[in-house]
DNA sequence: TGGATATTGTTGCATTTGCAACTAACTTGG
DNA sequence: CCAAGTTAGTTGCAAATGCAACAATATCCA
C-alpha cells in the first residue's frame, strides 16, 4: 500500500516546474533584445551590483559551474560588454568589469527584470507575499543556499 | 540610476537556485539506487498515481518536452519498468502502464521521496509551511500551470 | 629554498535537452 | 472515397552543461 504520490502535488516537482516557467518567460526578455543566455545574464547582473570581481566570485554568489560561467564570461568580453583586467597580485586570477556598453545593457535590463518580478509578486496578495518569501527565505537558509555574499574568512 | 538589483534578492534567480538545489539532492536518491533520471522519474511517478496513460497525457501532466518523455519512456521499457499497449482505438497512440517490477520499483521510491518532502517542509515552522504553500499555489495559478490534470474538453 | 599541494580559469568530451523534421495514423470536407 | 490537414510519437541535429583533465600560478612547510 503505498502513500499515495501526486507528482502535481509534489514540492519538488512543483519548484522546478514554477522555476522554469519563471525562468522562460524571463530569460525571453534578455535573450530577445540583448542576445544574453541565463549564465550570460548572472555574469552581467552580478557585475552589476559589484566591481570588479573574479570569476571565482560569481562562480561562488551564482551557484553556477566555473566552466559555464568561463564561457559566459568569454563570449560577453567577445561582445564587448565585460573586460578583463589580469589581478595585480594574482597572476592566476582575473578582474572583470562591466564595460560602459555592458553598463548601459545592465541599466536598460534592470527596470525589465524587477518590472517582472514586481509583476510576478504582486499576483500574491500583500500577507501571502511576505509569508511566501519569508518561507522561502527559510528554505534557503536551512539549505544552506544564502551564503556567497558575505563570507568572512 | 539604476535601481539596485542584488541577483541573490532576485526571485527567479532564487527560485532557480531553490529548485536546482532540490532536485539535485532528490535525484541522488532515485538515480544512485534505481538509476532513474528525472525524466525517467516523472514518467514513473505520473503512471504511478494512474494507469493507463498516453505519452501525451504525460507531457501534459509533467510538462516536460514530447522528445524527452519518448526517450525517458524507451529506456524504462528497455529495462522492463514499463510496457507499452498499443491502444485499441487509436494505432498511433501507445498505452503505458508500469509492469510489476516497475510498480515494485515506484512502491519503493515512494515512501523515499515523501520522507524528504517531509523532511523539507519540516524546515519551516507550521505557519510558515501554510503561507508558504498557499503562496507557491497562488503562484501557479496566476501562471497557469495547474492544469494538466482534470481538464474538461 | 624548493618540491608537494592547492587554486584559478580554460578546454575536450560526453550527456542531456529542445527544436524541427519526419513517419504513421486518424479526421474532415469536398 | 480521397486529398488536405491534424495528431501521436520518434529521431537527427545542434546548443547547453557538467565533469575531468589540464596549464599556469600561488602557497605551504620541511
Amino acid at each position: 500500500m503505498t502513500a499515495d504520490l501526486k507528482l502535481q502535488q509534489f514540492l519538488p516537482f512543483r519548484l522546478n516546474r514554477l522555476a522554469a516557467e519563471v525562468s522562460n518567460a524571463l530569460s525571453e526578455t534578455y535573450r530577445a533584445h540583448y542576445g544574453l543566455d541565463i549564465p550570460q545574464w548572472r555574469v552581467m547582473a552580478t557585475l552589476g551590483a559589484e566591481e570588479p570581481l573574479y570569476a571565482q566570485d560569481i562562480v561562488r554568489s551564482t551557484r553556477t559551474h566555473k566552466s559555464t560561467i568561463s564561457r559566459a564570461v568569454a563570449e560577453l568580453v567577445d561582445r564587448g560588454l565585460v573586460e578583463r583586467v589580469t589581478a595585480p597580485e594574482d597572476a592566476r586570477a582575473i578582474q572583470l568589469r562591466l564595460t560602459a556598453v555592458g553598463r548601459d545593457t545592465y541599466a536598460a535590463l534592470v527596470p525589465v527584470v524587477l518590472g517582472y518580478e514586481r509583476q510576478l509578486l504582486d499576483r500574491l496578495g500583500t500577507d501571502d507575499q511576505a509569508a511566501f518569501l519569508t518561507g522561502l527565505a527559510n528554505l534557503e537558509r536551512t539549505l544552506g543556499l544564502t551564503d556567497g555574499e558575505g563570507d568572512a574568512p
